[in-house]
DNA sequence: CAGTATCCCTCAAGATACTG
DNA sequence: CAGTATCTTGAGGGATACTG
């Protein structure tokens, strides 16, 4: 059922974890989420992946308490998707894996972060991801990238 | 050739990431190896996963280099893999993992960490994850379980 | 717009047999 | 023991058409 083996026998929480947002798109919904998106077609947009597929995840993930449905807030029919409070107890996990890609997976653009960090003044754990992401830094400090 | 999809072109680092450790066993090679298992049976014990599948994931992580291959310590002919600099900085990622998985996966083993935390005294980033696991609390604090 | 229903295809994963 | 080779299957995922 799930897109993993079901390892909800297992007494492991890492196992566990994995099984439930381990999977190819639900962290990545997890992380459009924290960067505010809520609508169904902007995840669809964001991430490019199929309807039916986004369908299963969001659906999946509201069953595992992290995302709820909610009345859309800008008045259209349409029911929007937010982080849950168990939801928003994965932003650590998001920020670990932002945080070793950016260190390991790009050769030249190492250190983006720490450098939005020391410019901001802000610790990185106080940012929305996407806020990191697309903070602009002068040319001669590193190349800023254009985010999916 | 990834068991997910070829985002080594997208800009987010929390999809490339996702590219390479986010898929059913990837990480829990890891965690095994932050465990201190070295030897390709041992791995396979652990996880009790298809001898082809761990050794197209081990190639993978050693491709990725986050597992490097060694002689073998105890003086076999075998091999052993171990995680490399950059594979350990993976620690907080699977200490994120954990600590979510136990906070909102364990309904009645709630905090077990914590309370190793607690006894302990010593920082939960400072204690490998087997260790944690492991650790005993008597039955009056919360249930011991026994783990993969 | 926000999905659902279908069809199809690839590939992850398991089982098993085999090899140095 | 530490893998590799081969076969099969079932799930994940994409494309598209359809619906309220």
């Amino acid at each position: 059922m799930n897109s993993l083996k079901n390892m909800s026998a297992q007494p492991c929480p890492v196992a566990r974890s994995v099984d439930v947002i381990g999977d190819r798109w639900s962290l990545l919904v997890v992380r459009d989420a924290f960067d505010g998106v809520r609508r169904f077609s902007d995840f669809q947009r964001s991430l490019g992946v199929a309807r039916n597929i986004l369908s299963d995840r969001l659906r999946r993930l509201v069953d595992a308490g992290i995302l709820a449905i909610q009345p859309a807030s800008n008045g259209s029919a349409y029911q929007e998707y937010v982080l849950t409070k168990q939801g928003e107890a994965l932003f650590p996990l998001v920020v670990a894996l932002r945080q070793w890609g950016e260190r390991h997976l790009f050769a030249e653009d190492e250190l983006h972060s720490e450098l939005v960090e020391k410019r901001t003044g802000k610790p990185l754990h106080f940012m929305a991801p996407r806020a990191i992401d697309n903070h602009e830094l002068s040319p001669d400090e590193t190349e800023v990238r254009k985010l999916s």
